[in-house]
DNA sequence: AAGTCGGGGTC
DNA sequence: GACCCAGACTT
């Protein structure tokens, strides 16, 4: 059995145009969309789930309206707005794609698959996003979602890239990715929600399925035994002690060192340690502070490491300069303008989310 | 090809 | 607990 492409994706485009989902970022119809919405819409779904994202869209839209808004925007204004959606990097990249889109492209989208895949922050998924949902161009867009379905439909226990692109370019009729084809950025689109709705992970619905007529995995019995990703390594341990001091200017904060864990985000003083707990004396002698009280101790995971934190509140020994370049004092309106992790925010704002 | 980079919901 | 998520970038 070789899956008709052309059965399949009139399927999909069907299935999607009677049961697709109404997110806001779907605002036009596939291939004809605005970019701006686009671009953020897919930027904050990298790795991140829609649940998430449907709560920091329409924040983000709010504080940075337009292209250009975000374009002249304030690194540190540009973070804060992506708080609690993780791998602040993306920020980063979507600010600097703003402006290369702003310089390079007079704030438009080229049709153009090698200058678009050349902007900050685009691989080759975000660029096939791009190119047909804003221009139906017919370039893949293989995220996870597609990937599974692809690695199903073919009874593949695994796909490498090659192979998801081939099998996603037969779904597009093999038609050259710099011409135009409608319904391009519908199949796309069409594809990724089948695997985000229907084509899940664990238990698939496979009853409900626009393509079990095609689909070998389907027709094997067991499709949750194909398209699974590689195993996870497991977490490391860090240690972490953090120092709560305040005075009349507000509390102590430093910034982050500008690579590694949460690049650039601001905390309150904080020693990290992979061996051992970091000790009162180590704190002593990182930080001029006398009489530190313990007054919090939690756990934070993140997807490859356990944080245990210490927390302490301390009082500075007289006479000390605290606020030494680039620690500094920060008021509570001041922090809740500021870039800050999960943990400290909870640290420092006794918040446990944005 | 493998490692790094968040955060929280779901099962 | 483990798994999962509209990936990109560096090494």
């Amino acid at each position: 059995m070789n899956p008709d492409p052309r059965t399949i994706a009139d399927a999909l485009r069907r299935w999607f145009a009677a049961d697709a989902r109404d997110l806001p970022w779907r605002c036009a119809p596939a291939g004809s969309r605005p970019l701006y919405p686009v671009l953020l819409s897919e930027f904050m779904l990298q790795q991140t789930q829609v649940a998430r994202v449907l709560i920091a869209y329409p924040r983000f839209l709010a504080r940075f309206p337009t292209l250009a808004d975000l374009a002249r925007a304030g690194d540190d204004e540009v973070l804060a707005a992506w708080t609690g959606l993780g791998y602040y990097r993306r920020a980063r990249l979507l600010h600097a794609c703003a402006r290369a889109l702003v310089e390079r492209h007079d704030g438009t989208l080229p049709p153009d698959p090698a200058a678009v895949r050349a902007l900050p922050g685009v691989g080759a998924y975000t660029a096939g996003a791009l190119l047909s949902l804003c221009h139906d161009l017919p370039v893949p867009a293989i995220d996870t979602n597609v990937r599974r379905v692809l690695s199903r439909l073919h009874a593949a226990a695994s796909m490498s890239t090659t192979q998801a692109e081939h099998a996603a370019r037969t779904l597009h009729a093999d038609a050259p990715p710099d011409t135009p084809r409608a319904g391009s950025g519908l199949l796309n689109e069409a594809l990724i929600e089948l695997g985000a709705l229907i084509c899940t992970p664990r238990s698939p619905a496979c009853e409900r399925c626009c393509l079990r007529a095609s689909c070998r995995a389907c027709a094997a019995g067991d499709p949750t035994a194909f398209g699974r990703p590689a195993p996870s390594r497991p977490r490391t341990t860090m240690h972490c002690a953090t120092v709560v001091i305040r005075s009349r200017r507000g509390v102590l904060i430093e910034p982050r060192p500008r690579q590694g864990l949460w690049a650039g985000l601001w905390q309150a003083p904080t020693l990290e340690d992979r061996g051992r707990p970091i000790t009162t004396h180590r704190l002593r002698s990182a930080l001029p502070v006398q009489s530190l009280h313990p007054v919090d101790a939690f756990e934070f995971q993140t997807t490859h490491r356990t944080l245990r934190f210490r927390v302490y509140e301390a009082s500075p020994r007289p006479h000390a300069r605290l606020a030494v370049a680039p620690r500094r004092w920060a008021s509570r309106r001041e922090l809740e303008r500021l870039p800050i992790s999960s943990p400290q925010r909870r640290i420092l704002l006794g918040l446990s989310s944005p």
